[in-house]
DNA sequence: CAGGTATATACTTTTAAAGGAATATATAAT
DNA sequence: ATTATATATTCCTTTAAAAGTATATACCTG
């Protein structure tokens, strides 16, 4: 990784909603719709952030029936796992992220779009 | 440390003159006109971006006479941190952040701006 | 094929910030 | 006081990207 790749994942880094996005699937694959209510926005704007995450190769996507699941790409490079691992670290230190984590969890996970 | 004022540290790391500042005093502190002639760039974009990481309380400035010696802060958050180390790693990766701490270590430091 | 659901894309407006040119400020030297 | 040097700030133009509205696409069901 070279420093303008380097400058482009802490620019997917710098937004709110993606940070939040990321967080939530360290945890694990998430649908889009799931993430919608997870994060209470609009379709279009995690759809957004979701291809702008993907055109930059943090995440992965696939599609099951009429959902598109993504995931963590498994082919990140160390820097960025690092950067993911200090977003967890923060998780228990702010509360939106937090709320995620537990709204999450709390979700219910029988619908035909989860990724089991 | 939130998420607002995370995503605000990563928006100080996604710009690749600031990444190359922030690797340079990594090493120690350094004046303006010793940033501006290893990065090879002019003083107002330097002192633009160093007024920029200032404002976010990447880096505090003292000033020696004529001149204005930057170095990281000392109050610094561990994500931050763990950035920067993370960038020291990378260093060897890529050819621009190497060849700065080169230029820096190959340069005279006995000039009146030089820190001690 | 028609209709519904999930997701993506296009278009527009607004905002942050990058970079350059010119100018201002602070200190030092004479 | 004047001049020189180092650094900062202001003004301007341009660009990236965020958010919203509307529309398009993909897949499923009947």
């Amino acid at each position: 990784m070279n420093s303008k790749e380097l400058c482009q994942v802490y620019r997917c880094l710098c937004d709110k909603t993606r940070l939040r996005i990321l967080n939530l699937l360290s945890d694990g694959a998430l649908c889009v719709c799931h993430l919608q209510e997870i994060l209470n926005e609009t379709q279009v704007k995690i759809s957004k952030h979701l291809a702008y995450l993907k055109a930059h190769g943090l995440v992965e996507s696939e599609r099951r029936a009429n959902w598109m699941i993504y995931q963590i790409s498994n082919k990140t490079h160390p820097i960025l796992e690092k950067n993911l691992k200090c977003l967890q670290d923060l998780v228990s230190e702010d509360p939106t992220f937090k709320n995620d984590i537990k709204r999450l969890h709390a979700m219910d996970t029988s619908a035909a779009c989860c990724p089991s």
